[in-house]
DNA sequence: GTCTATAGGGAGATAGAC
DNA sequence: GTCTATCTCCCTATAGAC
C-alpha cells in the first residue's frame, strides 16, 4: 500500500518474481474457495495447488483471511466488479453483455456465490466486502433507474431503489440456479427479460 | 420411514421423550447451521446447546449430514416449503403473503441462504436436497404463470418458464440482501413489484 | 440413552534452520 | 524465501462402561 516507486532500494527481479508469485497463489485460492468455500478450503489444498508449503504461502499472505480479501479484491479488479460501462451502450445490453461473459466464467460466478451467502455466517472475513459491494451496486444502478426515469424511459410505477435491488437479487439468483442446473437456465434471458420489462423501449 | 402403529412393541413413554429430543437436537443444529453453516458448525456446538454431550447427540443422528438433512427436511414441514397455496388466493397475494411471514422468522431465510450456496461446493451433503428444490419450485410456478396465461393474466411477451425461475431468483436475491440490510430493502415490495409488472390485473 | 475416553485426522499459525 | 518441525486447537466418529 506505501509503494514508494522512487526508492530504488528493492532489486527488480526478485520484486518482480514476489508479485508474480502473489499472483498465482491468489489465482490457485480463488479455485479453492470457489470449489470449497472459505471455511472448507484449506491453506494446504492452495499451497498443493501451486507447488509450494503452507508456511511459505504464510509468507505473501500473514493470514488465512488476509489471502480471501486479496482473492476478492483481485476477482473484482478482473471482471470489473462495480459493472462500469460505457456510456454508449443501453443498460439492457450492458447487462446483458456481461451476463453472457460471466457464463464464460463459472468460477467467478461459483466463487462470489459461495463466498457472499458464507460471508452472512459468524465472524466471516469477507462480510464487510459484500455488505459494501451490494451498496454501491445498489447506488450505481439506481442511478442508472433514475437518469431512465428523467427520459421518461422507466414504466409507470417503476421506483428506481427498487428495480435496482431487483435486478442485484434477479442476477445473484439466477446464477445460482444456473450453477446448479446450467442447462435448464438461460441467464441472459431472464435478466433482458426482467429489464424489458421496467425500461421502456427508446 | 417403516413406522408401523399397528405394532405396539415399542414402549409410548420412552418413544415420545426420544421423538422431542430429535425436536430439540434439530432446532439446534437449524440454529447452529444457520449461524456458522455446515461446514463451520460442528456437533459440539449443537449438543452444548442442546445440553447434552457430542456422543449423546451422535445416538439420534448417526452422522454429521444426516443431522443436515433432518434439519433441511424438517424445516420444509414447518414453512411449507412448496409453498402451496389456497386455490382462492391469488399468486401475488399468496407470495408477498409468505414473503411478509418470512420476515418474521430471520433464522429460516439463513439458514436456507447459508446452506443453499454451501451446497455447491464440492461433496456438500445439501445438494440434492436445493436441486430437486429448485426444480420442484420452478415447476410450480411455471403452472402457476402458465394457469394466467391461459386465463390472458399474463403480459403479452412474458414467458411462463422464464418468469417461474426469476421469480425464484428474485426471491432468493432479495432475501440475501435483506440479510445483509434488513433496512435498505424491501422484500415483499420488491416481489409485488415484480409480479405486477408480469401479471395483469383481472 | 448417556456418558468418558480416545482414536485419528486436519486445521492455522509460529519458530527457527538454511 | 523456503523449508521442516511443531504447537495448539478443533473436528467427526467409535468403543465401551454404566
Amino acid at each position: 500500500m506505501t509503494t514508494t516507486p522512487a526508492a530504488p532500494s528493492t532489486k527488480r527481479g526478485p520484486y518482480a518474481k514476489s508479485k508474480q508469485r502473489r499472483e498465482s497463489i491468489v489465482t490457485a485460492a480463488h479455485e479453492v474457495f470457489a470449489a470449497r468455500g472459505y471455511r472448507g478450503g484449506s491453506l494446504q489444498d492452495v499451497a498443493d495447488k501451486v507447488g509450494m508449503s503452507q508456511t511459505s504461502l504464510l509468507h505473501y499472505f500473514p493470514s488465512k483471511s488476509d489471502l480471501l480479501l486479496a482473492v476478492l479484491n483481485w476477482r473484482d479488479t478482473v471482471t470489473g466488479g462495480g459493472h462500469p460501462r460505457d456510456p454508449e451502450e443501453s443498460l439492457v445490453d450492458a447487462v446483458v453483455r456481461q451476463a453472457r461473459f460471466n457464463e464464460t466464467v463459472p468460477g467467478v460466478i461459483e466463487l462470489y456465490a459461495v463466498l457472499c451467502a458464507e460471508s452472512i455466517t459468524d465472524n466471516h472475513p469477507g462480510l464487510d466486502f459484500f455488505t459494501e459491494r451490494y451498496e454501491r451496486l445498489r447506488r450505481s444502478y439506481f442511478r442508472a433507474f433514475s437518469a431512465l426515469a428523467d427520459e421518461g424511459r422507466l414504466r409507470p410505477g417503476v421506483d428506481p431503489g427498487q428495480a435496482a435491488a431487483s435486478l442485484i437479487a434477479l442476477w445473484d439468483g439466477i446464477q445460482t440456479q444456473w450453477l446448479m442446473a446450467p442447462g435448464d437456465v438461460d441467464m441472459a434471458g431472464c435478466l433482458r427479460a426482467y429489464l424489458e420489462l421496467v425500461v421502456l423501449p427508446e
